[in-house]
DNA sequence: ACATACATGTAATGCGTTACATGATTAC
DNA sequence: GTAATCATGTAACGCATTACATGTATGT
């Protein structure tokens, strides 16, 4: 359950409607969590009926925006989140599976597999790294919103924590990139191996 | 639906009781895919009703065992499904959120989580490196049994693959215990600058 | 006028987790 | 006799994906 924890955690740095928090939580912009619009919206009528978060209705023109901010019991809950160990799932993981079944397709649908994945996760890499140059740069919005009201040995924190979990994200990528450039290089031997049946294998 | 691939794929080494694929899928052997009875049984009899697979109904005395083995459509299916470009998901990892809000907490909760998913993925490794020997060394049962009707040329390319898969679950965990030592330096440094608050920081 | 961004939702379906439920065989 | 292993399922619930559904404000 930790899309609300994602949801209160944003809300705890600025006041936001789902809107903005659904921008957010989008693929594209690089927050360590995802989640669709039909997450979002209901989760934060919840969270409101739970007292977690409160909504201030604002009117522009015709047009109704709840925004929300989060609660004394909704800060309390999600610090009682953090501390609270990390549920680890087992390990699931298609790619892997893929790549470990890869010998029932030609080489060329293997490329293909490889190649998708390496360019992937370098797109990801790319919007993390974006992130952490945000981040030191001081030019985060919600960071600098975040750090006004912190003393000064809370913001190190801040920061530090911030930059470590970023740093997951990026080290992961590079991992999957490296992989995927490994699996390259099994795909070229195997091509080679093929292609001259009786050398020796040079990997 | 990576799950019914995962039983295709392990019903392709050899014929096989739900039971058998259960104590496969389970976390603790290392296979790339884990899932629990739950899941495994009603797939079974869902992938029999559609002709991917056919039970051979056996028994040990009172006891009903159904052996399941593949079928041409199942292998088929499992071909069309390893070529098909894995649906990468959006980021959502718990543990580089919860990274990015350790402010909330105490430098030692935030030690206690680092220290756990450390051992976490030590654990883990330790199971992939298994794997990974076990392959190379010849000692994989299922392994073996898939080696036997194989020509010499296609058995090179299905260790290869095989060693790919499990390499990179082993990389990736070995990117997490990275990460998670990286999170206890931090947290170090975040203490030294807290216990002598006008020194200059030397992370 | 038209496109884009703003803004909020519901419904259906599938995947994954946890708990529940039962009983036979084998080894000690 | 009793514990571990073998063996097969069902039910309830929650989280995630995709599609559906609607309408306003703003910039060009």
């Amino acid at each position: 359950m930790s899309l609300r924890h994602a949801l209160l955690g944003l809300l705890d740095a600025a006041p936001m409607t789902g809107y903005e928090l659904d921008q957010i939580l989008d693929e594209t912009f690089g927050y360590p969590w995802t989640a669709p619009r039909s997450q979002i919206y209901p989760s934060l009528r919840q969270m409101e009926a739970e007292g977690l978060i409160e909504a201030e209705v604002k009117h522009t023109g015709e047009r109704e925006r709840r925004e929300y901010r989060i609660l004394e019991p909704g800060r309390a809950e999600l610090a009682r989140w953090v501390a609270e160990p990390v549920p680890y799932a087992g390990a699931r993981d298609a790619a892997h599976l893929k790549a470990s079944m890869m010998n029932m397709v030609k080489l060329d649908e293997a490329e293909k597999l490889f190649l998708a994945h390496r360019d992937h996760f370098r797109q990801r890499l790319e919007i993390w790294n974006k992130r952490i140059d945000a981040i030191q740069a001081g030019t985060s919005p919600l960071l600098e919103a975040r750090l006004r009201d912190q003393p000064p040995d809370e913001q190190a924190k801040l920061i530090a924590f911030k930059l470590c979990g970023y740093e997951g994200s990026a080290m992961r990528a590079r991992t999957e990139i490296e992989w995927a450039e490994h699996g390259l290089v099994t795909v070229a031997s195997l091509r080679q191996a093929t292609r001259t049946p009786n050398s020796i294998d040079v990997a």
